[in-house]
DNA sequence: TTGAAAGCGATACCAC
DNA sequence: GTGGTATCGCTTTCAA
């Protein structure tokens, strides 16, 4: 089924065809109905690749993230799928599972697509992308990682913040004795989070602070680990600050099984406030990340109203605030 | 960046050079050698639109599924990428979020690309479709949904089965007042789980047995508006079967709200066995059904390994086993 | 308002 | 082994 039988079947030229479907050019009424009724009973389908050759641009955006399980990545995904629909684009997503090679194998197959817009939403970086990709003619957003530039959005959440913030809130209940659950560390804006922690537990708490520092997969299960081997390890920590919902949801079960009450006995902190933190028992006290806003931000760089966005060369900084729910409360000293 | 480029700098022709990139026909190892060094020095990427146009076929699996937040779906999805990727393929998802149109739209979008193979695990079906689909030259998958044929697997899972078992394992632990929570009951596929436990419970239960029915979004929210719902319409079931864990989360925390505790009070079963549903408090007893496998059925059915895959023309049914954890018990009554 | 024809960037067949 | 070239299906000048 091609454009040239349909044109065929409409007794017009190729050219129509291709004007009436994609409402370029004028066309007599009679020939646009004849084309469109010849549409319909061959249920003919543009060959998109062959569109996308000739058009020398797609209108597809491509989406990298670190882990789709993890809802945080899901969300900003479907904001982003939401707003590229309304504007007739499509999004593809792929994942990296933090492995920077697959972040590289994946943006080569990007741009193998000739996608309209890249957005990388990872924490892991191949050195050699950043240059590469913000030269490029095609819009780029980073997420916490790369640098902005000419057709290139930056957009950074300042996790440092968000975690100083909850390291008061817990000091100022009474909390002295603090750990942080985290996962793949070795990447910079994840260590980022964890230097964040210990620096403000020992600005915070003085003297009197401890902390300890765990970590496993981004997942239930890796919370779940990590929190076995933080009090295998024999320190008892009155609360735990994790580096996402994802795993606290785990952490929370590692509690339950030690016979530990949340909140009660161990307070729990996650971040990003993924809609299940409220499913939680109890639900979690947590920070929260405008996925949404991520979503259309991102939107806005790769599909901006005019020739160009606002957004690119400049990085677009997120300040989250802390939701306090019920897994947290006093410390079991501090309460007698 | 183009072939032609690549084949100039190499100095060799476009034909060569396609050779060296496709590993097909001979090439002198010089020549090769030149290639390769012109193809890193370029940064070159082959446009996928245009080896796809020529080819004729692309490497691209279509996967529509109903809801991408249910951690079921993202299961199958993440199974079926990582075969797709060991074969060289890569997978485009789609989400209909249960909507009969967008299965279409999407359904037109996939034939646009011109996939290689389309699975269609959703609960939505459009009338025009089946045949259509299954008529068509590129290997389809449906579950539950569609019907087998040429080119088309069918994968069931005998939901109307793993529910008897559920309600004969609630009605042995002295269960007869249950109820149902749903999703989308006017898609046949869901309803059939309905009504296979309004009958359920009727043939198990006899005379004592009551049996009520409510049904919301498929998602936590959705399940604790539907356990409001049920509990305020007056009904005090001991024992609630849900249609999915991801609803079972959300009545789990609708017991709570009520003081109710779970499995003391009321019992509540999942299905899936999404691994979330290992993280509930208490975790939640569920059917288990088989995501992997039916990833690699769906693979198996759409990258066979010879000419034809026997997975074609036949329907393959799955079924389904009971996992007992801790969300269920003997009711209140029964233990006095 | 319409048609003819030149690409778009690869693949693959056919000679040499 | 290697190069020339028709071809894939569609868009887009350019003339008519």
């Amino acid at each position: 089924m091609t454009l040239e039988e349909v044109a065929r079947r409409a007794k017009v030229s190729p050219a129509t065809v291709s004007r009436v479907l994609n409402g370029t050019g004028r066309v007599k009424d009679v020939a646009r109905a004849r084309v469109l009724k010849a549409v319909q009973e061959l249920d003919y389908h543009p060959n998109i690749h062959a569109r996308t050759l000739a058009r020398g641009r797609s209108r597809t955006l491509g989406l990298i993230v670190s882990n789709l399980r993890n809802p945080f990545f899901l969300d900003i995904f479907q904001a982003l799928e939401a707003d590229a629909h309304e504007k007739g684009f499509e999004v593809m997503v792929a994942n990296t599972d933090y492995r920077p090679e697959q972040l590289l194998t994946h943006v080569r197959l990007m741009e193998g697509r000739r996608v309209a817009g890249l957005a990388v939403i990872v924490s892991e970086m191949e050195p050699t992308l950043v240059a590469g990709l913000s030269q490029g003619r095609t819009p780029v957003v980073f997420y916490d990682v790369g640098a902005p530039a000419h057709h290139c959005a930056k957009i950074r959440t300042d996790y440092a913040r968000g975690t100083r913030r909850v390291v008061e809130y817990l000091h100022s209940i009474g909390h002295r004795r603090l750990a942080f659950v985290g996962h793949h560390t070795a990447l910079a804006p994840l260590h980022v989070r964890e230097d964040a922690f210990v620096e403000a537990v020992r600005d915070r708490c003085g003297d009197e602070g401890r902390s300890a520092v765990v970590a496993a997969e981004d997942s239930p299960s890796g919370g779940l680990q990590a929190t076995r081997q933080l009090f295998a390890s024999g320190y008892q920590p009155t609360a735990i600050v994790c580096v996402n919902d994802f795993m606290a949801i785990g952490v929370s079960k590692a509690l339950r099984e030690m016979g530990l009450a949340v909140a009660r006995d161990v307070s729990i902190v996650g971040c990003d406030n993924i809609s299940l933190s409220d499913f939680a028992s109890p639900p979690l006290t947590t920070i929260n990340i405008p996925r949404e806003k991520i979503g259309h931000l991102v939107s806005e760089a790769l599909m901006p109203d005019g020739e160009v966005s606002p957004l690119w060369g400049r990085e677009t900084v997120i300040d989250p605030d802390l939701i306090i729910r019920d897994s947290t409360g006093p410390p079991p000293d501090a309460r007698r």
